[in-house]
DNA sequence: CTGAAAGCGCTTACAG
DNA sequence: CTGAAAGCGCTTACAG
C-alpha cells in the first residue's frame, strides 16, 4: 500500500514542466507540444498519477458529476434510458451521481440538495416531479435541470422526451384500426400512465368509441399486477377484446394468468404492454408493445449538456419518438 | 435565477460567527452551542445555502463519496443489492457514484480510475473481479476496496458475500432431498454461476448422483434464454426430471416454453431459479428460488465503512446467508 | 464552545 | 506552447 497519492506537483517536477502543463495536458491536451507531452506521459506511468477531481472542480467552477435521479432501479421501466444514460455520460468524461426518488418523490428535496452541494454540472430528472415548491426552486436554482420521459408544456428548464397524452392517443388509433371494440385499461397510478390512459380516452372517444373500462393498479408496476388485472377483467360484461397495459410486464402477467384459466392470447384476448422491454420480443405470444427509445433520449440529453457548455441555447423542449412495435399479442 | 451561489463566508457574516462554526454547524454539530445553532440554522435559510462538498471533500480528505461498479443495470441480479446500496449509503451521508463495468469487465481500469479521481472513500464492486492485474492494483491502493455477492478465499481487500460453491451444494443437496435424480444445469457463463455449478457438481456427486447435463448461455442471463434452455433439454435421454436455472428469469422463460410444448411444471418438470425475485412469488406455478439478502449485503456494507472510518479493524471476509425457498415449480 | 490562519490540489487568466 | 501566482470554498489542528 502505497501511502500518499502523488499529486500534481510530484508529476510536473518528473517531467521537468510547470503543474499549469500538467493540467492542460489532462484537460487541453492539444495546447501541449507532442514533446512534452511524451514527457508527461511516462512521468504519470512513472508514480501513477490520477488528477484530483474534486480539487479540479473546486478550481475549476465546473465539476464534471451529473446527478441521475430515478424512482427504483431494481424494477423500472426506466432502466434502459438510465443505463444509456450512465454510459453515454461517463464516455463523456462525466461522474453519475446516482439517487433514488422513490415513486412518490418523497426524498426528493434532500436528493437535489445532496446534488447542489456535489456542485453538479446537471440534475438529470426520470419522471415528472409533481411538487409545485419543487419545480420552482429548481427553476430558481443556476444549476442546469432537465426532464426526461416528459414533454411538460413548461419545463422546469430543458425536457427531453415525448408526450404520454400522445402514446394514448395513437394506441387508441392503433387499437381501433387492428379492429378492437372493447379496450380493457390497465392503469398503474402514475403521473405518466394516468396520462397516457387520459390520451387513450380522448382519441378514443374522437374515434367513435365507447368509454373504455379501466383497472387501477400501483405504481411503479411490476409483473404480479398481472393477476390483479386480470381478475378485475373476467367479471366484465360485456368482455373487453383487449387489455392495454401499463407496462410490459402487466402485460406478461396478465398472458400468464389468462393462459392458466384457459383463455387464449390473442385469439380470445388481445394484450398489450408498454415499454418495449426485451422480454416482450420474448414472451410467447411475443408482446405487442410501444418502444421507447433510450438511448436516443440519452444521446439527446449528451448533445444538450454540451451545447450548454459550450453557451449555446438549447431549446425548452425536446421530442423524441415512439413506436408501436406490432407483435403477436394484439 | 440567482447567478452566485452564496458560501461560507457569507452565512457565517449573516449569523455572525466565524467560517469554522457554520463548518462545525454541518458537520459535527454536537461541539455547537444550541444558541448559535438556531442563528446559524436562521442564516442558511436566509440565503438558502448549500455547502460546497467538492471543497469540503478537498479540505478533510474524505470525500464522503463511494463509488458502486455494477456490470449492468437494465435486468440485473444485482438490482435489488445495489438499490439497497444507494438507499443506505444516501442515508449514510454519502454520495454514490455508479458505473456500469459489462459483463466482460472490459472497462474496468478506466472506471476505477474515474473512482480514484473522485478521491472516494470506497470502491465497491458487485461480481467478481477476474483480472489478476487489476486486483493487485487495487490491493496496493490505499482505497477501501469491497468485493459482494461473493466470498472468495483471498479478497482484494474485504469481501461481503456468500460462497457461490456453497449455494451449489445447498442446491444439490435440497435437489435430493425432494427425490429428484435427473437434474439439468442451465448455467449463465459468468464466473459466479459456473462457481455454482461446480458446488452442484461436486456435492451431487458425493451424493451418489450421476453427472448431471449442462447447458451453458450467455450472461448476462435473460428471460428469452429460457427458450434455449428447453430446447436443449427435450432432446436428452434419460429425460431431466428438474431443470436448475441460474436465475429466476431463465426458470420463468423455461416454465412459459414447456407450457406451450404441453409439459407441466412442476408434474412432469421441475424448475428452480436463483435469485428469488419478485417474480418468482408472483409466477404461475410460483418459483422455487434462491434468496440473496441485498439489504443485508448494503447494511453491512455500511457497518464496515463506519468502522474503517472510525480507525477499527473488520475482517477480510463476511459472509451473509442464502436461503433456499421452496415454492410450486420443485 | 469558538476564531484566526494555514492548507487541501487543482485551474486559469495573464504575461511571455 | 509554457510558467508564476492567485484563487476556488471549505476543514482542522491550535489556541483560547
Amino acid at each position: 500500500m502505497q501511502s500518499k497519492l502523488p499529486k500534481i506537483g510530484e508529476v510536473a517536477k518528473i517531467a521537468g514542466v510547470s503543474p499549469a502543463t500538467i493540467s492542460r495536458f489532462f484537460n487541453n491536451p492539444s495546447v501541449v507540444a507532442d514533446e512534452t507531452a511524451i514527457r508527461i506521459r511516462a512521468a504519470v506511468a512513472e508514480v501513477g498519477y490520477v488528477p484530483n477531481r474534486n480539487a479540479g472542480s473546486l478550481a475549476s467552477s465546473r465539476s464534471r458529476i451529473i446527478a441521475v435521479l430515478v424512482p427504483d432501479i431494481a424494477q423500472s421501466i426506466f432502466n434502459d434510458t438510465v443505463e444509456a444514460m450512465i454510459e453515454e455520460l461517463s464516455n463523456d468524461g462525466n461522474s453519475v451521481m446516482i439517487s433514488l426518488t422513490g415513486s412518490a418523490n418523497e426524498m426528493l428535496d434532500r436528493q437535489i440538495d445532496a446534488a447542489l452541494s456535489r456542485r453538479v454540472d446537471a440534475i438529470l430528472l426520470t419522471g415528472v416531479v409533481t411538487d409545485a415548491a419543487i419545480r420552482q426552486r429548481l427553476r430558481n436554482h443556476p444549476t442546469t435541470v432537465i426532464e426526461t420521459w416528459a414533454l411538460p408544456d413548461d419545463p422546469i428548464q430543458i425536457a427531453i422526451g415525448f408526450s404520454h397524452f400522445a402514446v394514448g392517443q395513437a394506441t387508441a388509433q392503433f387499437i381501433r384500426d387492428r379492429g378492437y371494440r372493447r379496450p380493457y385499461l390497465v392503469v398503474p397510478q402514475s403521473s405518466r400512465a394516468i396520462e397516457r390512459a387520459e390520451g387513450f380516452r380522448s382519441a378514443w372517444r374522437d374515434l367513435g368509441g365507447e368509454e373504455p373500462k379501466l383497472q387501477p393498479v400501483s405504481s411503479p408496476s411490476h409483473f404480479g399486477q398481472g393477476r390483479v388485472a386480470f381478475r378485475g377483467l373476467v367479471g366484465l360484461d360485456p368482455q373487453p377484446d383487449v387489455a392495454i397495459c401499463g407496462s410490459d410486464w402487466i402485460a406478461q402477467g396478465l398472458i400468464i394468468e389468462a393462459h392458466a384459466a384457459g383463455i387464449r392470447v390473442p385469439d380470445s384476448l388481445a394484450v398489450m404492454g408498454f415499454g418495449d422491454l426485451r422480454l416482450a420480443g420474448d414472451m410467447r405470444p411475443t408482446i405487442t408493445s410501444i418502444d421507447i427509445d433510450g438511448h436516443e433520449i440519452a444521446r439527446e440529453t449528451i448533445r444538450v449538456l454540451q451545447r450548454l457548455a459550450a453557451g449555446e441555447p438549447v431549446p425548452a423542449r425536446l421530442p423524441v419518438g415512439f413506436r408501436i412495435i406490432a407483435r403477436e399479442s394484439a
